[in-house]
DNA sequence: CCGATATTTCAGAAAATACTGAAATTACGG
DNA sequence: CCGTAATTTCAGTATTTTCTGAAATATCGG
């Protein structure tokens, strides 16, 4: 490995995080480096400076791009493919949200669906189907949620994050001059169980 | 594996799954099962529920301890282990979130943190360390909104999740009623990049 | 303390995943 | 088209992870 010192540290970082994740470690790395790199890297830059196989970046690249985690482009001249990470860091937040949420959260909500479409014929049965229905409303709402943020523009949703429960307080001093506006999603979930 | 169709369908679902966060598949197996169960289980009844090998579901539930995501609890007059999920699935949120900000997130801090004191020796360095100050943010940003949203009770957050970006319109309203309160968090972002 | 039961540890086997080098394919300039 | 450069594929190997059975350890009632 060909690489600053402090590059180096972080790139290293990374490709052992990716464990973590469902990722590998040199997919990890090639991320990593590539989210640094000032400009946009060919495979064979990438070979040098992480000293791994031509045919492992290629794996690895490819992985990415499923992931649209990394963009493809060319430079003049010259016919490599040139790979690069955003330069604003909230569009990767969003990539990545997006795309754990098509391969985590989507197939287990329609999962959950069918589930609970079936009859159950026991009430062992009927006692998980209860709680696949908690988890199923679970995730409708987070997903709802998300679906929500995502519409924001960045600046916006900064400005949210960073109010964070404060918003809570301007709820309550509104809810308390304005007692019925809002109250169908703020009042009803006495029951909610 | 000897269980239920619908509660099979859903464990082999979550071993799957595990796969693509860092557990493997008997942990995913033995969560699920664990989370559908009406009463707790002992090691002895999810080896026959799951058909794995006893030093399997031993090391599995060890992992799922140290993950704070199932509880032990004993029955009156029997000293085996039983275990068992919360029932609030809200807690189980937490429990989850807090964990993997712990691994993931806290450590990932942390070492953005020291890499950023170091001095850069070249300008590639500078731009890397432009880079890890733009996450280092991101994260503490997000990290800071989360320990906010931590101590809220699960009702209030709740409520707060389904109003989504309603917030913001109520905000605006507010901004427009009140043009200088909040100001400080809400628009001094214009040079934020 | 003893014996019975429960749990954990651990070395090795099995399975899954990652990685490589070589060959095949693709893409492009001339 | 042809030749060259770039990329991808893939079969085999290496590495890592998971899983098992057996042995060790712990726990408890008597």
């Amino acid at each position: 490995m060909n690489l600053p010192p402090l590059i180096q540290t972080f790139v290293l970082h990374f490709g052992e995080m990716g464990s973590r994740w469902g990722i590998n470690r040199t997919v990890g790395q090639i991320y990593a480096l590539l989210y640094l790199s000032r400009e946009p890297l060919n495979a064979e830059d990438i070979v040098e400076r992480l000293g791994v196989s031509r045919s492992n970046v290629s794996m690895g690249l490819k992985e990415l791009q499923s992931w649209n985690l990394v963009r493809l482009q060319h430079k003049p001249g010259d016919r490599r493919d040139y790979f690069s990470t955003p330069d604003d860091i909230w569009q990767i937040v969003r990539t990545l949200v997006e795309e754990r949420k098509k391969r985590e959260i989507d197939p287990t909500l329609t999962l959950l669906r069918e589930v609970l479409m079936q009859e159950s014929t026991n009430s062992e049965e009927r006692h998980a189907q209860v709680r696949m229905r908690e988890m199923h409303d679970l995730f409708e709402l987070l997903t709802d949620w998300y679906a929500d943020m995502q519409h924001l523009e960045t600046e916006r949703l900064v400005q949210l994050l960073k109010l964070g429960t404060k918003v809570q307080k301007i709820l309550d001093v509104k809810d308390r001059l304005f007692p019925t506006s809002g109250a169908k999603n703020r009042r009803s979930s006495g029951k909610d169980k």
